[in-house]
RNA sequence: CGGGCUGUGGCGCAGUUUGGUAGCGCACUUGACUGGGGGUCAAGGGGCCGCAGGUUCAAAUCCUGUCAGCCCGACCA
């Protein structure tokens, strides 16, 4: 297959690497996808970096049921306006017609806080702090495998608290101490977090803090949420405590998620002209090993030094490719899926005793001693790591600006040039025309309000009174 | 949900205007030669043309409906 050159056609780009590297391909139901195996052993890699940051931070894994019924999701009012056009609904099941229509959630909030408010009668009771792992549908309009699906997986937490202070603790230490640290460190994709404002915001959150991370388009995808969510759920399904004061009191909440839109993040912060470029931390195979042999005698003996090399590389996650194809139909493939390092071993490398390492990020060769692998590979793969999340910062860092004019911020974001800060009034009617002129949101807004004395909001020129991150997103 | 485009072997497409034997490239099977950047030759297999109706002696082709995909808007993790 042939990929666009210089992603110069980013949609077209971006499915042929979907499908061509086997992540995922559209399913029978309009907006589902099928995960395939090698796109699912990402989510695993990702999953698994999640899920012990989830559990290190005192949280366990729970699971709530799919269905939820309708007058349950009801109940929390901007919930329910903010989720309505998107909720699928079941009318039918046992061969008639329910009474009570049951949905398939769109999130877990609501069935969550009506069960919690079963478990939650002291503040002995508290915290809550549990996970899932699950499912979930939402009828978007438009989709786009992993960015947008009409059903995707991810984890979703939702803990109670006993004050406001420990409720929003909680939403911050996981958009930082969880997320933050899952996209630097394993995925190598540098995040700015802050906060959204009132029209991004969660249906039913107090404040939503998100991640958003620069793609190579120019577009910022906002790849998790953390929202605290004030008493606004506990006043909706009534869950009291009774406090150390001893008065009855509504519990603090927060809930933050993230989904397999991470997966078309990272095909995207790091993908080149050749495909995917996984790092290696999240890589089903950090090492690929294409043997390289005429004859069968060959043959024997190169597949039988590549199975001893991965055997002294068994710490790391390492593939021998022995389909039947050739090398350079290989070559191709590995670079496509993103595959960090792979290793060209054929005779002429058994007989020196060296092996051909290629590294996907910067598309060198060169020759390496058989007896240093062991201890250069793992040294590679770090600075494949590394030099991936450098890229990502230097290429975030040349597509920032601090436009001084509305003109120039209106045509750097209408390019989708990247992400623009400026100062800002705090008016919707502001945000809006700055949405309108250039289909550009205000990604995140900074996590504190500062008080801003001196500068004037770059749309208006009124008084500002927050210091704003735009960019156009996914 | 509105506008535009598209559904023909696994994938990518031609054929539709002007109805009349279903084609091409890749992939697949078998064999040989090959093998260090997407191999060559030869011989094969596979499709009720997205689905449902209708018009007709006859429909991939015309008509109606419907489902799905892509692009552009509105919506969103």
């Amino acid at each position: 297959m042939n990929l666009p050159t210089q992603l110069d056609d980013f949609p077209a780009w971006y499915n042929q690497v979907v499908k061509g590297a086997e992540l995922a391909e559209n399913s029978l139901v309009k907006g589902t996808m099928v995960i395939r195996p090698y796109g699912y052993a990402i989510w695993e890699a990702i999953q698994s970096g999640l899920d012990r940051r989830i559990k290190a931070t005192g949280h366990s894994n729970v699971y709530f049921p799919l269905l939820i019924p309708q007058k349950l999701l009801e109940k929390e009012a901007e919930h329910v306006e903010g989720f309505a056009p998107e909720v699928a609904v079941v009318t039918h099941a046992g061969g008639q017609k329910l009474d009570e229509p049951v949905v398939i959630r769109p999130t877990s909030e609501t069935i969550i806080w009506a069960t919690y408010a079963k478990w939650i009668q002291s503040y002995r009771d508290l915290p809550l702090l549990y996970n899932q792992w699950a499912n979930v549908v939402r009828w978007e309009m438009r989709t786009r495998l992993f960015l947008r699906t009409t059903e995707f997986l991810w984890q979703e937490g939702h803990t109670a608290h006993e004050t406001a202070d420990d409720a929003m603790r909680e939403t911050l230490m996981i958009l930082h101490e969880v997320y933050q640290k899952t996209a630097e460190e394993d995925f190598a994709m540098p995040v700015l977090t802050g906060r959204k404002s009132a029209a991004e915001r969660f249906p039913g959150a107090v404040e939503t803090f998100a991640l958003e991370a620069l793609m190579r388009d120019g577009k910022a995808l906002q790849a998790g949420t953390s929202h605290y969510l004030g008493q606004n759920f506990a006043k909706a399904y009534d869950v009291t405590f009774q406090s150390r004061e001893g008065k009855l009191e509504h519990a603090y909440a927060s809930s933050w998620g993230v989904s397999t839109r991470l997966i078309g993040g990272i095909i995207m912060a790091h993908g080149d002209d050749k495909g995917l470029r996984l790092p290696p931390k999240i890589a089903p195979h950090q090492v690929v090993i294409v043997p390289i042999y005429r004859a069968d005698d060959e043959r024997a003996t190169v597949l039988e030094k590549a199975a001893a090399i991965k055997d002294t590389l068994s710490q790391l996650r390492v593939h021998v490719d022995a389909r039947e194809q050739r090398p350079g139909y290989k070559f191709n493939e590995w670079e496509l899926k993103g595959a960090p390092v792979r290793l060209e071993l054929g005779p002429r490398d058994i007989a020196s005793g060296e092996v051909m390492v290629y590294r996907r990020d910067l598309g060198e060769k060169s020759s390496m001693p058989i007896e240093n692998l062991s201890t250069e590979i793992p040294k590679l793969l770090d600075g494949i790591q590394k030099t991936l999340y450098d890229q990502a910062l230097q290429f975030r860092e040349d597509h920032t600006i601090a436009p001084t004019s509305y003109g120039e911020l209106r045509d750097f974001l209408a390019a989708a040039g990247g992400l623009a800060t400026g100062y800002w009034c705090g008016s919707e009617v502001c945000e809006e025309k700055v949405k309108s002129e250039t289909k550009a949101t205000i990604r995140v807004l900074p996590e504190e309000a500062k008080d801003i004395t001196d500068a004037d909001c770059i749309v208006c020129g009124q008084p500002a009174t927050e210091q704003a991150t735009w960019a156009q997103s996914y």
